[in-house]
DNA sequence: GTATACCCTGACTA
DNA sequence: ATAGTCAGGGTAT
């Protein structure tokens, strides 16, 4: 049995990697030990941080510098939303959480899966939906992993089969979705090019994509910044610490833009950055009713 | 443009 | 033990 071999990186910048893998945006990753496994690209790879220093398995350096978004300087971006004392708080005292660059494909699948369900429950469905349409792969231990299905892998699983995978009313959301970007595959590439605004208008075209699920794919799938996803839990938070919307009443669509607007506005164009923060320190602002 | 019932699963309560 | 309640985001009306 062999093992892969393990490299050593040096990040440039800091990086919180415990942070960056376990507060929501990824749903592949799992701690052994101390060390994280997760399944990117179809491969299997590991990380452990240790000190400065990055043990990794099953990437290159370059791949890995990109995937956590250690290419750009972690203060140029905290500098530029660290405008009150709620988020400077929030990055002291978790700094170094990245925002990691995903599949688009993915990402946004993942997404569709994530509305009306808490972390284990998305978790489960893309690991079945993995298992079903997903090619194997063989950890160096024996252990299987399955890659992220393609879009034409997803494609060709039938309605049912994808009921079967615990996604209840999404599945022919995903389904309808997963034919439209299986016939479409220059989709990702028209969005990339798109502002931000039109590419939301885009993501929301298909079938079970709303504001929510399209700000997710902007901000973790294409890498745009401004985004400012708007879940129960950063309602909560803005309207405690800033004082923008109301919890009392529903979530509707007016309420949503007042919240986004407000934040990207108040932390400029890393307004998801902020978002993470403050998403990460949540528990300090719940009050045992959330 | 805005409100609301409904979709489904899982976690929790009675 | 099992039925009932509720959380969660998008859509149709």
């Amino acid at each position: 049995m062999l093992a892969y071999e393990v490299w050593v990186y040096e990040p440039e910048y800091p990086l919180n990697l415990d942070a960056t893998l376990s507060c929501g945006q990824l749903f592949r990753w799992k701690k052994q030990e101390d060390t994280w496994e997760g399944v990117v690209d179809g491969k299997l790879i590991t990380l452990r941080q240790d000190g400065g220093k990055l043990y990794f398995t099953g990437c290159s350096e370059e791949f890995l510098i990109s995937y956590l978004h250690l290419d750009c300087a972690h203060d140029d971006i905290v500098s530029g939303f660290s405008c009150d004392s709620y988020i400077t708080d929030a990055v002291c005292r978790i700094g170094g959480l990245r925002i990691v660059r995903q599949d688009p494909w993915e990402c946004l699948i993942s997404y569709l899966c994530a509305q009306n369900a808490n972390i284990p429950f998305i978790t489960r469905m893309i690991e079945n939906l993995c298992r079903a349409a997903g090619k194997p792969i063989t950890a160096p231990d024996g252990t299987i992993r399955y890659a992220f299905p393609t879009p034409d892998a997803l494609c060709a699983l039938t309605l049912e089969e994808k009921r079967g995978c615990s996604l209840g009313y999404r599945a022919p959301y995903i389904h309808k979705t997963a034919a439209a970007i299986a016939a479409d595959p220059g989709w990702a590439d028209h969005i990339r090019k798109m502002s931000f605004e039109e590419a939301r208008r885009a993501l929301m075209a298909y079938p079970g994509i709303g504001p929510k699920v399209a700000d997710c794919v902007l901000l973790f799938g294409f890498q745009k910044y401004e985004s400012f996803p708007v879940d129960v839990w950063m309602r909560m938070i803005m309207h405690r610490l800033y004082g923008v919307g109301d919890p009392e009443k529903s979530l509707t669509t007016a309420e949503y833009e007042r919240i986004r607007r407000f934040a990207q506005e108040h932390f400029g164009p890393y307004a998801g950055y902020a978002q993470e923060y403050l998403f990460a320190i949540r528990e300090s602002y719940s009050d045992g009713k959330f």
